[in-house]
DNA sequence: CGTTCGATGGCAGTGACTGACATGAACGAT
DNA sequence: ATCGTTCATGTCAGTCACTGCCATCGAACG
């Protein structure tokens, strides 16, 4: 009974993905889930801001990857250095990664407001993208435009990644996306 | 004193808006609100969901307008069907309404819930056109990838329209900010 | 005039989140 | 070894969003 128990931020995510995916996420209380890691409420908001933010962390090391591509890229095409970005974000799912995304996917589309704060940081990485197209001389509307655009990529390519049956690797599901986003507005 | 003053909805609404603007929306509490509007915090939640929503009234409206060109138009390219999407749109947006969406979209920007409300509007609106893309036989992951294009692309023209000192009508902002994207695209 | 209906009030309760303060394990300094 | 500081955690009281339940009362209708 060690009081300070090392990895209570952890525990804590541990506990609440358990409790959600089991009684769902407005089923369960914060009180529960710091019971659950062995502590009290009022810590369970010492280490996150609120209840579902819980669910979101490690999403600064993805945002990472995703931002690396444009700033070292040498391009200076708006899609190409979305593509590189497209291309770093994709190292964040390796095969290993896929059966966990699925049932942290299934309670997050199963919440609004897990899927609004998932919303939020999606949007939150699409500003990033563009301020870092700016950097790199993009017109400000476009760069606009393209970060939007390569942010859906990855959502379109993350869903078919999670989908039942899929085996090909994020990376190569994610190219033949941003291929259709190219066919779509190239054709005229 | 009538117990039943009629347009309690938009009472609330509007001593929202302006309670918002001059306190901010965490500074001001919902019974407030409905203090304001000569009502009580149950009644308030009989007419809103909940306190963000207060704000998002007319919201069918304006997805009404927004759906309507891809469920008319003959065309069966997704673009076209996404550019009538568009042009539908617009016409919610008369230069009469300018002034009052500036002050609007202050007090959402403002507030991170707010904008959280906003992102969740605008992702059922791209859900909606792409399942209206969907029934005009564009392939899936097509019409998700045009309907968000389409929706960021309204987004940037309404940002555009609202900017200090623009003056231009909303529907040639938006056509022309459509044609930044295919360019983006379409250059190669 | 009485009955019914629908909008509203009153009120108690839950749960997310916060501020202020107390506690006690760990750890270094003496 | 003891003292003192630090810091993660506990405790507690409070605010506010939101809900369920039931009472109320004006209005419409027969």
């Amino acid at each position: 009974m060690a009081r300070w128990q090392s990895g209570s931020r952890e525990r804590l995510a541990a506990s609440a993905l358990r409790l959600f995916a089991s009684q769902g996420f407005e089923g369960t209380t914060v009180a529960e889930i710091a019971a659950e890691a062995g502590l009290t409420e009022r810590t369970f908001f010492r280490y996150y801001t609120d209840k579902p933010e819980v669910l979101f962390a490690g999403q600064g090391e993805f945002e990472a990857l995703f931002l690396d591509g444009p700033e070292t890229s040498t391009s200076t095409s708006p899609m190409e250095l979305v593509a590189s970005a497209l291309d770093g974000a994709a190292a964040y799912f390796p095969d290993e990664r896929r059966s966990w995304s699925r049932s942290r996917q299934v309670v997050v589309t199963g919440n609004v407001a897990l899927h609004d704060r998932e919303l939020h940081k999606m949007s939150a990485l699409a500003d990033a993208l563009t301020a870092a197209l700016v950097k790199r001389d993009v017109d400000p509307t476009a760069a606009a435009l393209a970060a939007e655009a390569g942010v859906s990529v990855f959502r379109r390519a993350f869903a078919a990644w999670i989908a039942e049956g899929e085996t090909r690797p994020f990376v190569d599901i994610q190219r033949g996306v941003l291929h259709q986003l190219q066919a779509l507005l190239g054709s005229r």
